[in-house]
RNA sequence: UGGGGUAUCGCCAAGCGGUAAGGCAUCGGACUCUGACUCCGACAUCCUAGGUUCGAAUCCUAGUACCCCAGCCA
C-alpha cells in the first residue's frame, strides 16, 4: 500500500524538522502568539494563530497565548477579552498557558540592571529629536551619545530612579549599549525601557517605566521555554537584536525567530490603523460589523471556524509578500457550508403569483429536503396554497434567449411542488408587474408518479399566508479596489450594505436559534443574526451568495 | 548611494541538480426538481542575461523589480 499523500510542507516546518534532527531545542516545539491587546484579531492574525497553535499541535508540542501589553497607553482589558473570545472560538486552547508581558516586568527589570552591570546598557538624557539626529540616516552611521559611558554606578543610580519616578515622562531612556555606527539602525543603541506614566490595565500604577517590544519579547519567549518564535516580516531586521538581547543576559536554549509574511486579502484593509479608523468614523457598526475582516466580524457574518482554519491552510506559509484574493475564503465557507447547511426558502424581494386553478383555501404539506448533499439531515415540510411569492427577477415579460425561468410562454417548477404556467400578467398604473396569474399542472407534483416532466428552470418559493416577513442584510466588499491598503486605493463601496426589509421566509427559518446557518435555495448562505434575530422580527446576514453562472453569462 | 528580505500560472503555493505538485480563479462539457453541488477536460518551463553540468526553477556570476527599516509603537 503505497497512498503516501504528497503532504506540502512550509518551510517553518522545514526548519523544526532540522532543529528536531539536530536537537536543537530538546526534540521541543514550544511556540506563541503574542498579540498586542490594542484592538481586535483579524483573518491575518487568524493565519497567524493556525501557524503557531497548529504547528504546535502538529509537533505535539505546545503554544502559549500571550498578551504582548508593554504599551500602556494603547492597550486594554476590552482587547484582551475579545482575543481569548476568538482564539478559543477558531478552536484552539492555551490550557493554562496565557501570560502577559507586564507579568514579567519585575524580571524584565531585573535584566534592565543585569544589563546595566555588564555594561551593556546606560541611562540616556537626550530628548527624542537630539535623539533622532544622532541615530543617523539609513546611508550614514549615528553618533555615540554623550551619555553613553556614564559608570556603571551612575546608570545603576538613574535607572532606579527612573523606576521610581523621579523624572519626567520621556526625559530619560534606558539604552542598550551595541554600535552606533551599525548598518542596521535597530543595533544603533535601541532604546530598551522609556518612562510613562499610564495606567497599566494589569499593573496599574506600580510602573512608571516600560519595557520596549524589542528587549520585552525576547526575555518573554526565554523565560517561557519558547523554541520558534514566529513573527512578520517586518520583524526580519529585527532579529540581531532579539538575539542580542538573549546573547547578552546569557539565556541558554535561545528560542529563534522566524519570519513569515503577513496575509493580505483583496479588497479589504487589514491594518489596525484602518480597521480603527473604520469602526470610529462609523463606516461599520462596529469591530464586529459582517463586513469587517475581523475574527468577530467573519463570526458576525455567518463565518464557521473550520472554513477559517480551512482558508488558512489552503494560503500557505511563505516569506514572500502577497495578496490573497477574497475568492478564497468564499470558497471555503461555501464548501463547509454546502455541506452542513440546511437549506431553506426565502423570497428576497417578493413577486405575487395566483395559481388560479389551485383551489382557494386549500393548502398542502410538501416534503423538502433539508440538505441534497447529506441524506441524513432528513426533510421538512412547506406548505403550498394557492398564493404564493416568487423573486422578481425571476419573471420576465421579454426575456433572453437561455432564460429558464418563468415567461409567458415558458413553464418552471416550482421547488418541492408544481410545474406552473403563466396565464396572465397584472400590472399597476406605471406598468409595474404586480401579480401574475399562473396555472399549475396537478399531475406534476414533486414526488408523484407523474412528475416526471422535465423542465428546464426550477424556482424558489414561499406561501403568501404562511412565509414570515424578514429582514434580510446583503453585504458585498467594503472596498472598491484589490487593495485599499494603498492610500490611492482606499475607496470604500457605497453598496456594501444592502438592507431588505421585505423578504419572505418559510416559516421553520423564522424558527431558526440566532447563529444558526442555512442555504437559501438558489440565493446563497445565510446566518440568523447573532443579536438582533428573533421568531418575531427575522434578521438574516448573506455570508456569501452562491457561485451564480448565470449572473456571470449575463455580464 | 546603507542594511535586511523576496522573485515559480490571473491569485496563493510545492519544488532543495534528474527533467514544473496542489488549491483558488478562468474557460469548455456532463449531470441537475438549487443556472448550486458533483463530475470530466483545458490552463506555466520557473524575473533577465551569461556560465557550470550529460542534465538547472534548483549551483555560480552579473543585473532588474518589488517589500521592510531612521516610534521614547508592536
Amino acid at each position: 500500500m503505497s497512498n503516501e499523500e504528497i503532504v506540502s510542507t512550509n518551510f517553518i516546518q522545514n526548519i523544526i524538522n532540522e532543529d528536531l534532527k539536530t536537537g536543537k531545542h530538546g526534540q521541543r516545539v514550544h511556540t506563541r502568539f503574542p498579540p498586542e491587546p490594542n484592538g481586535y484579531l483579524h483573518i491575518g492574525h487568524a493565519k497567524s494563530i493556525c501557524l503557531n497553535f497548529g504547528t504546535a499541535k502538529e509537533y505535539q508540542g505546545m503554544c502559549n497565548l500571550r498578551f504582548d501589553d508593554t504599551n500602556p497607553s494603547k492597550e486594554d482589558v476590552e482587547y484582551v477579552d475579545s482575543i481569548q473570545e476568538d482564539v478559543k472560538w477558531l478552536g484552539f486552547s492555551w490550557d493554562d498557558r496565557m501570560f502577559y508581558a507586564s507579568g514579567y516586568f519585575d524580571k524584565l527589570y531585573e535584566c534592565g540592571v543585569e544589563l546595566i552591570k555588564k555594561g551593556k546598557a546606560f541611562v540616556c538624557d537626550l530628548t527624542a529629536d537630539q535623539m533622532r539626529e544622532y541615530r543617523g540616516t539609513l546611508t550614514e552611521p549615528g553618533k555615540e551619545s554623550p551619555y553613553r559611558n556614564r559608570s556603571i554606578e551612575e546608570n545603576l543610580d538613574l535607572f532606579t530612579r527612573m523606576k521610581n519616578g523621579e523624572f519626567a515622562d520621556g526625559s530619560r531612556v534606558l539604552r542598550a549599549k551595541i554600535d552606533m555606527a551599525s548598518p542596521n539602525i535597530n543595533l544603533r543603541d535601541p532604546i530598551i525601557y522609556r518612562i510613562l506614566r499610564a495606567k497599566h490595565h494589569r499593573t496599574g500604577d506600580t510602573w512608571c517605566i516600560y519595557p520596549m517590544y524589542d528587549y520585552a519579547h525576547p526575555i518573554s519567549d526565554a523565560i517561557e521555554g519558547i523554541t520558534h518564535s514566529i513573527c512578520t516580516l517586518e520583524f526580519e531586521d529585527h532579529r540581531p537584536l532579539y538575539d542580542w538581547v538573549l546573547e547578552a543576559l546569557g539565556f541558554e536554549d535561545r528560542p529563534q525567530q522566524i519570519e513569515f509574511a503577513r496575509l493580505n486579502l483583496t479588497n479589504t484593509v487589514m491594518s489596525k490603523r484602518h480597521l480603527r479608523a473604520l469602526v470610529e468614523e462609523g463606516k461599520v457598526s462596529g469591530w464586529d460589523d459582517p463586513r469587517m475582516p475581523t475574527i468577530s466580524g467573519l463570526r458576525r457574518r455567518g463565518y464557521t471556524p473550520e472554513s477559517i482554519l480551512d482558508f488558512c491552510e489552503r494560503i500557505g506559509i511563505a516569506k514572500s509578500n502577497s495578496t490573497v484574493e477574497v475568492a478564497m475564503l468564499e470558497h471555503c465557507i461555501r464548501e463547509d457550508l454546502n455541506a452542513k447547511a440546511y437549506r431553506g426558502m426565502a423570497v428576497l424581494r417578493p413577486l405575487k403569483i395566483v395559481i388560479v386553478n389551485y383551489p382557494e383555501g386549500q393548502t398542502e404539506e410538501l416534503e423538502a429536503e433539508n440538505n441534497p448533499n447529506d441524506e441524513a439531515a432528513g426533510s421538512r415540510k412547506v406548505l403550498f396554497s394557492r398564493e404564493l411569492y416568487i423573486e422578481q427577477e425571476d419573471f420576465m415579460e421579454d426575456a433572453p434567449k437561455k432564460y429558464f425561468r418563468l415567461t409567458p410562454n415558458q413553464e418552471v417548477r416550482l421547488k418541492f411542488a408544481y410545474i406552473i404556467k403563466c396565464e396572465e400578467v397584472i400590472k399597476d398604473e406605471a406598468g409595474n408587474i404586480v401579480e401574475v396569474r399562473c396555472s399549475y399542472d396537478p399531475e406534476s407534483k414533486s414526488g408523484g408518479a407523474t412528475s416526471g416532466r422535465k423542465i428546464k428552470g426550477t424556482l424558489h418559493w414561499v406561501s403568501a399566508q404562511h412565509a414570515v416577513k424578514s429582514t434580510v442584510r446583503l453585504y458585498d466588499y467594503l472596498f472598491i479596489n484589490d487593495n485599499p491598503e494603498d492610500e490611492n486605493s482606499y475607496v470604500l463601496n457605497p453598496n456594501s450594505l444592502e438592507t431588505l426589509t421585505d423578504c419572505l421566509v418559510e416559516p421553520s427559518l423564522a424558527e431558526a436559534a440566532p447563529g444558526t446557518r442555512y442555504q437559501f435555495l438558489r440565493q446563497g448562505y445565510f446566518v440568523a443574526d447573532a443579536v438582533e434575530h428573533t421568531k418575531e422580527k427575522p434578521v438574516f446576514n448573506r455570508v456569501v451568495g452562491l457561485r451564480d453562472s448565470w449572473a456571470k453569462a449575463q455580464k
